[in-house]
DNA sequence: GATTAGCACTCTCATAATGAGAGTGCTAAT
DNA sequence: ATTAGCACTCTCATTATGAGAGTGCTAATC
């Protein structure tokens, strides 16, 4: 399905369209002809405002529920929207400031942060949102911990260069003391310091006892997992407050957006995609070909470092959303986590 | 509010009152006395199982919603229920055994665990699981780790006796090279080893430097956090399938029901005071005396090492569940991460 | 005394009928 | 190009209606 190129509207054709968004957006109500001549001084009469909406309902930008029903924008209405008449407005200083006081409050723990950015997303952005938190695309070995805790059980800390940790229990066959095990850490450390997943499971051969090549392929599968990006940890706020919305009145539709956001295969493969580009995103309704996206849009930008610790945050909402609203709070809270890990770091950040 | 204690019913209105709640879990429809003498061979007419059912709602046991419905349980009528007419039957042998076996083929890691174990008890009781980590009620000091990030960014990896891992990332004012840290990790773990948050408190004194001292204070506090048994990562599987039941119908009430599962303090406190019982608990509806549980019945049960490493599971479901099924459900997915703990220290577990 | 057939009674729920109101689209005039 | 005017369409809330469900009661029966 191609859309066919709107071409650029007249000046107040343009502005028919924003009003019907902005009164749809604020009512969830179809937007009459009347109602916006009485809401705005727009110089012209209903009949007149009437006509423009039968044109942009032509060029597929509005639609109609039934004949005397008001108009309510199509996703290529609010596309348009968002190209052309989105006014740009950053959040007030005072919120920005709020914020990032938040941020330096909290500590340094990138669990903590991503909790806290979605927390604050959701508010701003009045919508559900998704953090996932920043990680290399290669990780890269850092350290390992082997810790006795009964007997022939043993606990496998490991830490990588980007800051993420993993641990496993191991069941030994014989027991070990601790100082043997931490002998047996000191050596692996040793050899697999700065490596990644191949360069690991380049150091697997016969020279290491079992239990010792037992590790580092849990090492190497560990690593190779995080590698494929799979995020266990993402940080999600805002849909209880979302299903407040009127779309979402039967259960049903709650429910449907609540997969989405929290178990579909989708969302996920969105945020992967995300990481591949720069700035913001915005996919709305069906523009992402997936049926069960019809209803919502997704506002999607990376964050981080670029190469080195780089994450994906989000919202999702019903495409009848406050655009430049939500667009504002993506932007913003990315710069803000990104400036973080900078300040971590003393790096450039990924935008 | 204290209920009237209800006397014991003659044989034939606990049948009555039984297949009442069957049929009542069964088709979420009030139950007329007709359906039942059709459904099962109760070798009475309808006229006189009428006769029981008002004698029943005379005992607050059943209602009416009006005239001419048929019956639906109160809170008192499934309390009756399970306190004397619930038949025990364990989970199939076949079923446990292939739950016991998921649990042996997935990495030993709480977090795993509980995850599984909530899946696992979302399906069994097709409601909503809840699973808390396995703790220990006063943490144990085991070792820390300090690890050079970045200049002055330091990781501080903390490792307690039940397992549980915390981690903190530390600004020094300062760069201090590894092997800097690494002693100093090793004279704190010295120090340290084996104590309680109490005992490492102790140990805050001049002898120590500033950074030092810092870290001494956030063991402390972490120690603090965890003995005042905040369970940030619990466990839940199931919220969305158990919404497909009638009772959510509207969203109104789905949210309801989530805001108890994902964002009450209720529940938290109800997980917190199961801990400190043996055996599984019941809570119908109202008996919580908390408005917003009217509808909901909770089914919690502790389970783990008693004293060493215990934890809290549970089902949150309408008051229309299958409780033979969800307690039998929880008592053994209690039974089995107990026996599973009990496998990783060697020490009788907790019921 | 417990049980039952019979029946009047009550309440719900689905369906249809109705009409007011909303809002459009079109026509003809400006 | 704009506008006043108006017929037309469709929705939605309200009301009426009647079938059906299921009870509770009474009087007869075991």
């Amino acid at each position: 399905m191609v859309l066919p190129k709107v071409p650029r509207l007249t000046a107040r054709r343009e502005l028919v369209l924003k009003l019907v968004i902005q009164e749809y957006v604020r009512t969830a109500l179809p937007v009459a002809s009347e109602a916006l001549v009485q809401n705005y001084a727009l110089g012209v009469s209903s009949a007149t405002v009437r006509n423009d909406l039968a044109a942009l309902e032509e060029l597929g930008l509005l639609y109609h529920p039934h004949t005397s029903a008001g108009r309510i924008p199509t996703d290529q209405g609010y596309r348009y929207f968002v190209e052309h008449l989105m006014e740009w407005h950053p959040l007030p200083a005072e919120e920005q400031r709020m914020i990032r006081h938040q941020f330096y409050q909290v500590r340094t723990d990138m669990e903590e942060w991503i909790r806290l950015a979605a927390s604050a997303l959701a508010r701003l952005s009045r919508s559900a949102a998704v953090v996932t938190p920043a990680r290399s695309l290669r990780s890269r070995f850092k350290h390992l911990e082997l810790l006795s805790v009964h007997d022939t059980r043993v606990l496998l800390v490991l830490i990588f260069q980007d800051g993420t940790i993993r641990q496993h229990m191991l069941t030994l066959s014989e027991a070990l003391s601790q100082e043997e095990l931490s002998r047996m850490a000191g050596r692996m450390n040793t050899r697999l310091a700065g490596l990644d997943a191949s360069g690991a499971a380049g150091q697997v051969s016969e020279e290491w006892n079992v239990l010792e090549r037992q590790i580092l392929n849990l090492v190497v599968s560990t690593m190779q997992q995080l590698d494929r990006w799979e995020w266990e940890e993402i940080a999600r706020d805002g849909a209880l407050e979302t299903l407040e919305q009127p779309e979402f009145a039967s259960s049903d539709q709650a429910r449907r957006f609540l997969e989405i956001l929290e178990q579909g295969r989708f969302l996920l493969e969105m945020l992967a995609q995300a990481l591949q580009r720069s700035g913001v995103q915005v996919i709305i309704g069906g523009e992402s070909q997936r049926e069960e996206m019809r209803d919502y849009s997704l506002i999607l930008s990376r964050y981080g470092l670029v190469g080195r610790q780089e994450g994906v945050l989000g919202v999702l909402g019903p495409t009848r959303m406050p655009y430049p609203r939500s667009i504002s709070a993506v932007r913003f809270i990315a710069r803000t986590l990104s400036e973080l890990l900078e300040g971590l770091h003393g790096e450039p950040s990924a935008r």
